[in-house]
DNA sequence: GTAATTACTTGTAATTTGCAAGTAATTTTA
DNA sequence: TAAAATTACTTGCAAATTACAAGTAATTAC
């Protein structure tokens, strides 16, 4: 791990971790939407680069942020999943889906909004019971 | 305004208009530490290069993040404050802090974490707070 | 045993960034 | 008031990163 950070201010040094184009797209991927594999990621609406995903992947791990396991099931499938760190990411996407909502939408209309005024009108309680659900299923699929 | 937008998911509409490497770091110096001016910026820590610099300040004015005026008081001086929407980026801006005391502390101990404690026990009210500090800030300007 | 799937790697072109230098319009100093 | 310094840039070029296309290895499904 290298000591690669631009300064010693947290914000910059959060952004040193995560703040690359693609990062917390994937983890978004896993926060949001439950995804685990690399085909998951790979057919998100962005369309990242297989390189590039497979560069981030290995990133993310080497920093602690998600973890990569064998598919019990399917040998050639790995299954990567959030740590703790990673769930704890979550109030940063859910504070870029407010934002935008509020500050994006108006320059781009087509913007997907469907579900984002339930989420954010219990925003608290919401990311609470989220994280609480995600560390359910990380805690199961260590004992199984 | 090109609609260079990589889907039509709020989180990466977000990070399509200020997730590249230094963007939050122009912002972060407006939000917390007050900063205006080109040259401010160019002194920050991070040691963002000119060139970059010129590019994300054009690019912020042309997304409406922030506002271009001359100084009143010396000619040579362009200031730089941000608009509703920038304002409204103290919320990410808060949860990367948080986020970089709880899960990059370990890697990076010399990072500095001086006052993020009385910042995150209030963090809604300090928000709030801040803002309406910003927003009064851009009013009386305004005005004057 | 042939075809398809998953998770990659490699190569190359395009784009973005980093760094050094230079410039234009003031403003300050001597 | 002439020379030096300051602010906000731009330009050029090398280095790094990203995008896109193609290929590969290890399974798994038919």
């Amino acid at each position: 791990m290298k000591d690669s950070f631009r300064s010693n201010c947290p914000v910059s040094c959060a952004l040193d971790l995560v703040g690359d184009k693609w990062t917390l797209v994937i983890i978004r991927d896993m926060l949001m939407f439950g995804k685990e594999t690399f085909k998951d990621f790979s057919e998100s609406g962005e369309q990242i680069a297989t390189n590039i995903l497979s560069s981030r992947l290995k990133m993310l791990e080497e920093r602690k942020i998600i973890t990569k396991h064998k598919s019990p099931s399917n040998k050639r499938v790995n299954i990567y999943r959030l740590t703790e760190k990673g769930i704890e990411l979550l109030p940063v996407i859910i504070e870029l889906v407010q934002w935008s909502k509020n500050n994006v939408l108006e320059f781009h209309p087509s913007m997907n909004v469907n579900g984002i005024e339930a989420l954010l009108t219990n925003k608290e309680q919401v990311i609470e019971n989220m994280q609480i659900s995600l560390r359910n299923k990380l805690r199961d699929s260590a004992i199984s």
